[in-house]
DNA sequence: CGTTTCTTGACGTTTCTTGACCAACTGGCT
DNA sequence: AGCCAGTTGGTCAAGAAACGTCAAGAAACG
């Protein structure tokens, strides 16, 4: 039912949910073979789950007593927080994107449902409104977008 | 005589009153095939009727194990105090009448600090560009300023 | 009768899975 | 120290499985 990535995700966060551990160790062999995969899956699960822009950090070591580790990014400050968040934002970013990232602020429980609600409709609005009213490019309309972006989550303080 | 697109509509309405579940999570291939029509139709009934405007958060994914997953975030008000609302703004809004009627919503404890803050920056952008990069007139302004306020407090419902 | 909404299908993109091949590290043996 | 074998993890590309977009034509509406 669930997919063989997904549950390896899920796998993983339990891990780290554990203790509240802030990283986990583990080997790619194994867990491949404790999923009935081959190995390279688990490095789909890392690159496409375990990003930066979710909160994570992933080193690794090859060779012998070999290992992969996953930590999670913690921020002293709320300002830390929002450094990270507008650094992955840049000065443009496409709705796909955008949609990602406030499914994924709204699973870390940063946004509420409602201020996703909120959120996405006064993207939509800005995005027609350049769009039908000023006819502006797509390429301006995703720099607008991604200021809009930056000015409404730097408001929240996000703590 | 009810139209394909009502139908299906209807279903996905259905699903989500079952159990009171907030969301729903669907295969676009099969739901298509349930009612014999295309799965590009099942694009269209979610663009048209579970909007964001409408209080829906849709979400999806591709490839395999894709999925379709609809939320319900805020629930629809009698059309007498969305009308009402709508009275209120009218088609221009002053920035000055719009701080007091937020104002008066979060007193009354219809909005959180934090909705306050997003509906306020998200107008306060409008705002700003609309004014220095198009040049619109004041008037102009405070009709876009309208549309978007009565935009985002119909998503949340509230009147 | 013109405009909006709906329906369909062709084509496009993303995500997942697997496997072949590559790169780096360890330890032991000269 | 230097090399070699063994042990790990990394990369990449191909193929399959979903979902998305777009535009043309039909239907419904006012």
């Amino acid at each position: 039912m669930s997919s063989l990535t997904r549950s390896i995700e899920k796998y993983i966060h339990s891990l780290l949910e554990e203790e509240d551990s802030p990283a986990v160790s583990l080997r790619r062999k194994d867990l491949a073979e404790q999923f009935g995969c081959v190995p390279s899956q688990i490095n789909y699960v890392l690159r496409s789950r375990f990003t930066p822009e979710k909160g994570f950090l992933v080193e690794s070591q090859r060779g012998g007593h070999g290992f992969i580790r996953i930590a999670r990014i913690t921020f002293r400050r709320p300002q830390e927080r929002i450094d990270h968040l507008e650094e992955i934002i840049g000065t443009v970013i496409s709705s796909q994107e955008v949609k990602r990232l406030l499914t994924n602020l709204q699973e870390r429980g940063i946004l509420s449902d409602r201020e996703r609600l909120l959120l996405e409709v006064a993207l939509r609005f800005q995005d027609e409104v350049a769009e039908t009213y000023f006819d502006l490019s797509p390429y301006k309309r995703d720099m607008l977008q991604a200021d809009l972006l930056k000015r409404l989550l730097r408001s929240l303080a996000l703590s």
